[in-house]
DNA sequence: GGTAACTGGGTTTTT
DNA sequence: CCCAGTTACC
């Protein structure tokens, strides 16, 4: 551990005030790149040399990475219990609260909790009956994912039903006493099966806190509360916070309100500018010294960062002037792609490994078209956000069957299970869990009942999955256990999916990682609280000696840097995304994503527009349309930057309908042109 | 009656 | 590419 003196040396006058501020609550108002983990890593430092036990300070996050990061930083590995801060992110630190106090909760102590995708499965299962399924009069219903957003959306912001419809789902208005009706019983179904999702996480630890007799306890946990990236709080953790210091002592929050990129899930900046409303004796410390990006970079950040009464904030450059940022104009965006990959490569030769280099992306599917050229011209990229991995089906019926074996009652599980056997469907599936009365104890020992109800061909085959998944349920070890689900799987997997040596890889990979958990259990809370990004992300860090450029969503790369950051789609529709731009505060959203991705970038910036834009249809008729230069590079920013033009495309050398239809006469003679 | 195979329409971001 | 509706098969 290193001494907090140490620490403090390494700081600068205002991450230093920071850091050893003694006054009531602190907010540190900390831009991009200007050091804020440092600072908050010092300021644990000094509050223990002030004497507050280490187990006494309790660290917030959003992200494990970060709080790992942070404790890694602030506190040996290695120390007893005592020595050790109390970090993690919100959701960690509440299931934390809840397993250790369950049937204070009226929950069993191996709660299972639901993912946003079990959600949207529960969720799913429970429309018919309110007549949210087809189409209903013409309109067509929302999705049972967009119904879990919606609850998500009502919950996390406080906001009833009615105005969460109108706000962000006029489309779903329709609906809403249907959707009403959904809530409720999804509610109900949660409770009766002992069920937690997210919210319900934030949701009962506030419950605890706001609590007569259980609050004053669980506060008095705690001298010193730290929050990371406020601006990210939604209203429950703004709450939580609340509950936690009341009155404000030991609180130091940090953020950066033109930094907030998560309304979609509820988060809102109002709670930072909030603050100082909530404590009158806040006192607000920036961080404007920038030790990331060039002078010139920053320029463009500082034009285009949507500032605040009472929180503006400026970066100044603590690295040189380097170049402004370079805007690619390309004529459309299969150019655009060989643009990116050319830069890439210069950018390579100039010295910058290929992890050197990052393309940022609004939208997963955006890096579609410059991955086929990655691809074709032997550029290795790992992609980070997107699709999660326990978002593959494969994953998912593996987390099945181990929420089978953890806890023989969670029918969600089976509905999945059975159905992965060729011939189960949903009716199927239903009739043998009724017949199991899954609900009940020893579901295993009513399975020759259930074995009745399938016909008789397909029997066989789920019976010794199933009977399998029994035994694997009496092995001591969780690594046995994971291991003998896997091979309870084997079958059924082949069976389903074509490319299934691939998958059983992946789920070794999971079986591995699971079996480093104290119980089955264990790891599946693990994985639902922060599942992997992907595959790779399971099996550890790449070797040393890989090379990648990294694709990343906008998103994922928060917090992250890289000396060269390429930003692609700078158009009307893609950045800022077309399902922004209805409402001014989604278009504000827009912009501070649009901020944070720049705030990557340590030397050098390039930004690239397609003028053409490639729409995906099916069949023959592909569209393209002209593309607008995003409406956020305007005659300010554009001053911030050089201007290139892409390479054209290609000329047509030949024109190719003659050529296609002599082809097209030689395939005719084949088979004669007219049939008799 | 129930499942699989096909078809057509819609695609953001994630603890 | 996923999801929902339709059709074709057991």
């Amino acid at each position: 551990m290193t001494e907090p003196a140490a620490v403090l040396d390494a700081l600068n006058d205002d991450q230093r005030r920071a850091a050893t501020y003694e006054g009531g609550p602190l907010l540190i108002l900390a831009g991009a790149g200007t050091g804020k983990t440092g600072t908050l890593v010092a300021r644990a430092a000094w509050l223990r040399g002030q004497g507050v036990q280490p187990s006494r300070i309790l660290l917030l996050t959003f992200t494990r990475r970060a709080a790992d990061d942070m404790l890694a930083r602030a506190q040996p590995p290695d120390g007893s219990a005592a020595e050790r801060i109390v970090g993690g992110t919100f959701h960690a630190i509440a299931h934390r609260v809840i397993r250790a106090h369950a049937e204070a909760f009226a929950l069993p102590t191996e709660f299972t909790v639901l993912d946003p995708a079990d959600t949207a499965d529960v969720l799913d299962t429970l429309r018919d009956a309110r007549g949210l399924v087809g189409t209903d009069s013409g309109r067509r219903t929302p999705r049972a994912a967009t119904c879990a957003e919606i609850y998500s959306r009502c919950v996390s912001t406080g906001t009833a039903l009615a105005g969460v419809l109108r706000a962000g789902y006029p489309w779903c208005v329709p609906f809403a006493s249907q959707l009403a009706g959904l809530f409720s019983d999804f509610v109900g179904y949660k409770r009766r099966h002992g069920l937690v999702d997210f919210e319900d996480l934030l949701l009962l630890w506030r419950a605890a806190l706001a609590d007569v007799s259980a609050g004053p306890v669980l506060r008095g946990l705690f001298d010193a509360v730290l929050v990371d990236e406020y601006q990210d709080v939604n209203a429950v953790q703004a709450d939580i916070v609340r509950l936690l210091r009341p009155d404000g002592t030991g609180l130091t929050c940090v953020g950066d309100d033109a930094q907030a990129i998560y309304a979609f899930r509820g988060a809102d900046p109002e709670h930072l500018r909030a603050l100082a409303a909530t404590y009158p004796d806040l006192a607000v410390i920036r961080l404007s010294r920038n030790y990331r990006s060039r002078h010139a970079v920053l320029r463009l950040a500082n034009a285009i960062r949507p500032q605040h009464d009472g929180l503006e904030l400026a970066l100044t450059a603590e690295r040189g002037l380097g170049q402004p940022p370079l805007l690619v104009r390309c004529h459309d965006e299969a150019t655009q792609g060989r643009e990116i990959c050319a830069r890439v490569l210069t950018e390579y030769e100039a010295g910058a490994r290929f992890c050197e280099q990052a393309v940022l992306v609004r939208a997963a599917n955006h890096s579609d078209l410059l991955e086929l050229e990655l691809t074709a011209r032997g550029i290795p990229y790992v992609k980070y956000g997107g699709l999660r991995f326990t978002e593959a089906a494969h994953v998912k019926d593996f987390l099945a069957a181990a929420r089978i074996v953890a806890n023989p009652a969670d029918d969600l599980a089976w509905f999945r299970l059975l159905r992965l056997h060729e011939g189960v469907g949903p009716v199927l599936a239903r009739r043998v869990i009724d017949t199991l009365q899954i609900a009940g104890p020893g579901a295993f020992g009513r399975w020759p009942d259930a074995e009745q109800v399938l016909p008789g061909r397909l029997a066989p085959a789920v019976a010794a999955t199933v009977r399998q998944l029994e035994r694997a349920a009496e092995l001591p070890s969780t690594a046995e256990r994971a291991a003998a689900i896997l091979a309870a799987l084997s079958d059924p997997l082949t069976a389903r999916y074509a490319d299934a040596a691939v998958r059983r890889a992946d789920l070794e990979r999971l079986a591995d990682a699971a079996a480093g958990s104290p119980s089955l259990h264990d790891a599946l809370v693990q994985l639902a609280l922060d599942p992997p990004v992907s595959a790779s992300d399971l099996a550890g860090r790449p070797r040393i000696d890989d090379d990648f450029l990294v694709i990343s969503t906008m998103h994922s790369a928060k917090g992250l840097e890289w000396p060269v950051v390429h930003l692609p789609q700078l158009v009307d529709g893609a950045v800022p995304s077309d399902m922004a731009l209805s409402t001014a505060a989604g278009l504000q959203e827009e912009q501070r994503l649009f901020y944070v991705a720049v705030t990557r970038a340590r030397d050098r910036l390039y930004l690239y527009a397609p003028l053409r834009m490639h729409h995906h249809r099916r069949g023959a008729d592909d569209r393209h349309s002209y593309a607008q230069l995003s409406r956020f590079l305007d005659a300010t920013a554009l001053a911030h930057c050089d201007l290139a033009e892409a390479a054209p495309p290609r000329p047509v050398l030949i024109p190719a309908a003659p050529l296609a239809a002599s082809v097209d006469r030689d395939l005719a003679s084949l088979w004669g042109s007219g049939l008799p």
